[in-house]
DNA sequence: ATGAAAGCGCTAACAG
DNA sequence: CTGTTAGCGCTTTCAT
């Protein structure tokens, strides 16, 4: 029996197909399909009409097979609808088409053993880079396991890359793009003491969280700068959700009435602050300030407009696959984006007590 | 030179290599790593165990390559940020994951060249399904384009589903997801009419756009079945932005008083209703009246908590890959999806004028 | 139950 | 410039 033919059998043509319409051999064709090779312009387009008669594609499995590159980077995420994973997929989607690449998206609802899976999974696909984004518990035991997925991914070619968390420790093969929430938290928590608050709420404290730990941080050291005593018991734990927001707020509106100012730990939680508070009777900003962190398209839709902090979500997706797809002793593994605040509607001085 | 082998060098282990260490063939290991043949228990672990030392990934392209299928679905939208297709994102990625496929994001910023590049993209890559999302411009040029991707991609083993969009034409080798706009519309004009309103205003025509066709007739049978004449100049062209909202709500408050509620094309649009509304000093729902459409989580988290038609978002996504992975006679191929109105505070009978 | 042989569709040295 | 010769890593017949 003749070699498979797809004109006439009813089969996907191949490059061998192509090569015998064209009258070519398939070294030929192969070489005008990648184009970095010289080819007489008259055989050119011989081999280009052919595919085109033929309406033929290449497969890019064998040519990956090949030894061609995969052309491939994952983008892993708890869950695709929050506002924070979206704009950082469209960032990581939009580099990685102008740089030529496809883009796999795997979700884990922060279930470890899917992404032990979805890693795995990435090595048998051969991604070029793992993008996985959001904050993680910053104990020992993820940095084991990050250690070891950068290790299992770096063993087959790949590359991961941690974005919006924290390094593993420095020996470990992975690039890492985070942003400075520290110094965001620094400077909004600077911005409401230079205000004259004194007695301000921290919402939303996640045990062993890095993004909290983070955001703690740059808000206790502008505490100290500022010679103000933080107190503790108004740092108040939860989660990062609106509910979470409205209770806290409902709750220290029935214990305290010292407060004056209140830093949520995302803008979701400030959007049920500010529900709460409006519920209340509570006027924002004249007798209570709030503040979110992250900089969601909903903080400015919001009334009154959220001040906030900007994360700058897009350039951190760009970056991740930028930085995983041109390594080399001159560009740098660990980068850290910067924030600022977004001054709106929701900060004015105390009022006198 | 002997055949290259991963335990000498630095290379990603083969199923050779496997084979080698277990001491048995090639397709032994083959047959192990498929599950679908029987192999002695022995062999088999001493296999496991070879694959387990080696750190053992397979190569999905040469798998690929060999004949078994592709285990990819594509999922193509214009932009990953809007919340209507967030959640479709998440229906699709969650489908495919239980059914053990992976998922390519492609977005297309509405560009036509890159939609084709799309296509083209997903036919090398023997994607099982093309999924492309969200409304479309219903004209003749729509409906060729389609025919052209669907036959394309059937020729290449693939099938383009259709979510959201309307079919081009039975004979197409299409699998059509799509939901009751028309229905919903219905639903919800009746919903204002039953309370008494006579003046609706329709904000977020778009001219050819397949939603708002299917919306508007759904709003116009209303008002015929309930006796109501439409009038056409309450009807206002805009995009489907919270912006257009806005403006076209304060040019109305401008021109016309007798109007006595709104219907916007999107809850996108209606945020920007209710904004200038409240802008204006108009009470919602007590002067004027204000529903939407998609039901996105916006639409709960507005104040007043916005009344509008649901749309099965995730199920949308859900049912696209479902249908695009077990294809049979059994099987429909063409599905619409209902909607329902969903009832919360932005509706009021019409004050008395 | 297992092995030998033959590709899947493409790219990559080599020659000419 | 173009054709020849080898595989890439895996799955399948077909024997044994």
């Amino acid at each position: 029996m003749p070699k498979k033919n797809a004109e006439t059998a009813g089969k996907r043509p191949t490059i061998r197909d192509v090569a015998a319409r064209a009258g070519v051999s398939v070294p030929t064709v192969s070489r005008v399909l990648a184009g970095n090779y010289p080819v007489a312009p008259a055989t050119r387009s011989k081999v280009l009409r052919a595919m085109r008669d033929l309406d033929y594609v290449v497969n890019a499995h064998a040519r990956a097979l090949a030894g061609a590159t995969t052309k491939t980077v994952a983008f892993v995420v708890d869950d695709v609808t929050g506002p924070f994973y979206a704009y950082i997929a469209r960032g990581v989607e939009q580099q990685a088409a102008s740089e030529g690449r496809l883009c796999l998206l795997c979700t884990t609802h922060g279930d470890p053993e899917r992404e032990l899976a979805v890693v795995e999974l990435m090595r048998e696909q051969h991604a070029e880079a793992v993008i996985v984004v959001g904050g993680a518990w910053d104990d020992e035991h993820y940095r084991e396991r990050m250690r070891y997925f950068a290790t299992a991914l770096d063993r087959s070619g790949s590359r991961l890359v941690l974005c919006g968390r924290p390094s593993p420790g420095d020996d470990v093969p992975a690039t890492v793009v985070h942003y400075d929430n520290e110094g965001g938290a620094y400077a909004m928590a600077s911005h409401l003491l230079s205000a004259g608050h004194r007695r301000i709420s921290y919402m939303g404290f996640g045990e062993g969280l890095t993004t909290t730990d983070e955001r703690i941080r740059g808000f206790k050291r502008a505490h100290a700068d500022h010679g103000v005593e933080v107190d503790e018991a108004l740092i108040l734990p939860g989660s990062f959700t609106k509910s979470s927001g409205h209770e806290l707020t409902k709750k220290l509106l029935a214990e305290r009435d010292d407060v004056t100012a209140v830093f949520a730990a995302t803008d979701m939680v400030a959007a049920g602050v500010l529900k709460a508070l409006r519920e209340a009777g509570v006027r924002v900003p004249e007798d209570m300030s709030v503040v979110g962190f992250d900089d969601i398209p909903l903080a400015s839709d919001l009334t009154p407009a959220l001040t906030t902090v900007h994360v700058p979500h897009e350039q951190l997706g760009r970056e991740a696959v930028r930085l995983a797809l041109h390594r080399g002793p001159e560009v740098d593994d660990r980068v850290v984006l910067g924030t600022h605040i977004v001054v709106r509607e929701t900060v004015a001085p105390p009022r006198r007590r």
